[in-house]
DNA sequence: GTGAAAGCGCTAACAG
DNA sequence: CTGTTAGCGCTTTCAC
């Protein structure tokens, strides 16, 4: 592997100077930079950044975590952080933590090994776990996404869940819904617990209770969509409606759905927190609160970017994403 | 950030003695390992990684160039690949090409000069743009993944293309079709022409011509698909079938077909090479060749992992995953 | 069983 | 406008 005294060498000049092309940090005679450029393309020099690194202490490397990158949300989220970090010229690593919390600590400590210069976070479940209650005393930036952790006063872009949810959740109402099963995540989640709060909100506004039975955990998978989906309709009196808070889960009670053979919307409603990416293809097509994941991404990362700059200076910032309530056939 | 240096005097030891009873890369006394130890919890040390890789010359990361993130079929390779990686000890570092010949030269280049240890990359179009017609020079082991770079002789890991697409074509003319539409990604990429030429294949041991204005081109995205199914609609005479060649395009595919309500599959079979996460749940459920994503990921890591030891010695391989042909309501 | 010291490839004073 | 050189934090001979 050729090195900048190789690159020196050849153009007959000091590494200085060939550093100095490289970065445009000096002035250097036109001539001069020339036979450096030259030199850098007939060795094919690539200039190498763990040394830049490890001499700048600066990687120009964001790191995010987030529960999984297979699913769209995340996959949407990561790209608009992505776009926005390579347009300041920083690049992404991208960890999945898969909603565990062992591979949550070792991947922050990875990227925390690999000196990243800022942190995107989506906090496994309440964010109490050791490394991410650390983050603060750590002195790299970071901005927690979709979710927060619990007693971290720190950065976070997420979507305004609590509206969302109360939407869903009167719409449902409003077309006559008198008992309306949720489906959570995992307890303890600030997405949960928000969406539970919009939840609440309006059934207790339009006079309803809150039915404990009627309250399901499906651990934002699939099988968990799937599994309170049967336990919904087990009940001596099923609800008329489901409200399923993500995706994943979405499709979970859509196939027990499918499956069951039950008339979507007659004998069941069904709205999902977060779109399907083909949502609109179903028969019926499905009824949902649309996020933005690619905003908050985009915006999570533009928030990071400034913290480089105001060194914990500024005043710590929550910004909330609009959601929107797409109604369809499934409601 | 404490160093090693600072733990080398906390624990009264040098620092070679600290280097390697973090590395247990030589016997050391049990007390004042774990002195060591000790001081390194007090401090709350974490090792450089980019010092190490300077020294080592190891970054023991896998850089990855994908299309798109976004698509589930990439999302679910990268998942394979990294599950592999880590159990190495390695991570991976996943970068969008996005089918840009410009973004795969920046990505590509940027994980030379950050010394990835080894590369995954499915190349854009051809593969026949200068970067990537340069790796073999370049003595980074890599694998191709999906597609496979023209004129490169280099390990790959792909799908079996010819096989999956002329049992799709096989299927829909056992159904009684003889016009049938394809739709191609991008002219050039192996996935297309293979995919084309079982296409063919299937045709012509059925005694059908190929007929040029049934294959069109849609750049495996979903406008590309919506743009051909439309193509093929406004035909004098136009196919009974379309045999769409990724799950992007079939869902533009889809959506034209549901917006015109074209009955499937009476008045128009579809099939898709490369199934969609929720095909079943559709109306009809989608008849598609399912690949593995995940395995393919798996498998691609698993081999170049392998060259790290058998420097450059063993032959090249090229691996082919098989497909699977699900039939479902929508042929 | 342990330590001293020479670099890995680069940047950035400092000096000219 | 250009060069010399001291590290960045770590690993790894070589020596004891």
């Amino acid at each position: 592997m050729t090195t900048i005294r190789d690159v020196a060498r050849e153009a007959g000049v000091s590494v200085a100077t060939v550093s100095h092309v490289i970065n445009g940090t000096r002035p250097v005679a036109s001539d001069t930079a020339e036979r450096v450029r030259q030199a850098m393309e007939v060795l094919d020099y690539h200039p190498n950044a763990v040394a830049q690194s490890l001499r700048t202490r600066k990687t120009h490397a964001i790191g995010a975590v987030v529960s999984d990158i297979t699913n769209p949300f995340f996959a949407t989220l990561v790209r608009g952080a992505e776009d926005a970090a390579i347009e300041a010229g920083y690049s992404l690593i991208v960890c999945n933590s898969d909603e565990s919390p062992e591979k949550e600590d070792r991947y922050v400590r990875l990227l925390r090994r690999r000196r990243m210069d800022g942190l995107l976070i989506s906090p496994v479940g309440d964010g109490s776990s050791s490394v991410v209650q650390e983050l603060p005393h750590w002195d790299t930036p970071f901005v927690f996404i979709d979710r927060r952790a619990e007693g971290i006063a720190a950065d976070a872009v997420l979507s305004d869940n609590v509206a969302g949810a109360y939407q869903a959740t009167k719409h449902l109402i409003d077309r006559g819904h008198h008992r309306i099963g949720i489906i959570l995540g995992i307890k303890g989640a600030t997405t949960t617990e928000e969406r539970l709060a919009g939840y609440r909100k309006a059934l207790t506004e339009a006079g309803l209770s809150v039915s404990k039975e009627l309250v399901a955990y499906g651990g934002y998978r699939i099988e968990g969509g799937r599994k309170a989906t049967e336990d919904f309709l087990s009940l001596s009196d099923p609800p008329t409606a489901i409200f399923s808070t993500n995706n994943l889960m979405t499709v979970g009670v859509l196939k027990t759905i499918a499956q069951r053979k039950i008339a979507v919307p007659q004998a069941m409603a069904i709205i999902s927190f977060d779109d399907l990416d083909l949502g609109e293809l179903f028969q019926p097509p499905l009824t949902a609160v649309t996020q933005n994941p690619y905003e908050i991404g985009r915006i999570a990362m533009g928030l990071l970017l400034t913290r480089f700059e105001d060194k914990g200076k500024r005043a710590v910032e929550e910004i909330r994403v609009p959601v929107v309530l797409t109604v369809r056939g499934s409601t």
